[in-house]
DNA sequence: ATTCATGCAAATCGTTTGCACCCAC
DNA sequence: GTGGGTGCAAACGATTTGCATGAAT
């Protein structure tokens, strides 16, 4: 749980797969660490790590997000907002959260979500289909924007 | 239930909003009408629609398909595959189906929700959050694909 | 030393937009 | 006739790629 697990894991992860440990991969990573509970797009952590490291290229921010998700550091999401995000991958395989999106504000809030896995077998069986990843999203009016759409009329 | 009904809804649909009857609006939404059940892109509709109208112009599509959409006769759905994608949407308003989405073939299961309405109501008490929407997707592998998978190791 | 990673700029791809002409109303 | 709609080409924004240099192993 210290700061440094994540980052280990990433060493480790790396050295498995014959990559390299750079600076640049490590400061990515940190973007997402000292961010919480944020969904960073790729200009997001390009001006994060910029602040740091100002000759740091936009395509080495591109291709490190990539290489961290394919060893599951990073989850790539993906709210139809024209831009890929990012948040740090849940470590336990198949229990994570999904996603309130607010369609004013664009606020996204996330909740833990326990539900689907029973559905999910009931469907595999059904459709003949081997499902090994789901994602939900809920499209609505946060508590603020709400309000304010009760004033509005 | 006839070929006609969802023109007629779009006669009168863009005759409530002050829109003109155009032949490329027509011809936009009978290529949704022909192919049942998939889902198209811009790109497919374009050269759906450009086999009978050589001079329809891409930019018309795109404008058609975010009409449509504005309009509710579409719905726009995303799959990431760095296209938007779009099928003749549901009447009825809150009843949808959603996605299998094969992994490996990228083939695309419809199945019909019936589960998630009551999953919503709690989730917008618990999270103060007006719930207008939601999106459900699987990702995994087809029985085809499976079959190879297994066949692979 | 070797190999892989980086930074930069150019290329790519889906989508949007400006504008002159055209057509549904 | 007029205002909105179209086709074309250029602009756009996110992402990818080619290539020469640089750094991790």
């Amino acid at each position: 749980m210290s700061v440094s697990t994540k980052m280990k894991e990433l060493r480790q992860k790396l050295r498995e797969n014959q990559y390299k440990l750079t600076p640049q991969r490590q400061m990515v990573l940190q973007a997402f660490l000292d961010h919480p509970n944020r969904h960073l797009s790729a200009e997001d952590v390009y001006s994060i790590v910029r602040d740091q490291s100002p000759d740091i290229g936009l395509a080495t921010v591109y291709r490190s997000l990539e290489l961290l998700s394919e060893m599951n550091l990073l989850q790539k999401i993906d709210f139809g907002d024209g831009r890929s995000r990012y948040e740090v991958a849940e470590s336990g395989a198949t229990h994570h959260h999904h996603h309130l999106i607010c369609l004013d504000c664009g606020q996204v809030k996330e909740y833990d979500d326990d539900l689907l896995e029973g559905l999910e077998a009931s469907i595999s069986r059904k459709h003949r289909f081997t499902i090994v990843d789901h994602e939900v999203k809920f499209y609505g009016y946060c508590s603020q924007c709400q309000a304010k759409r009760d004033h509005e009329g």
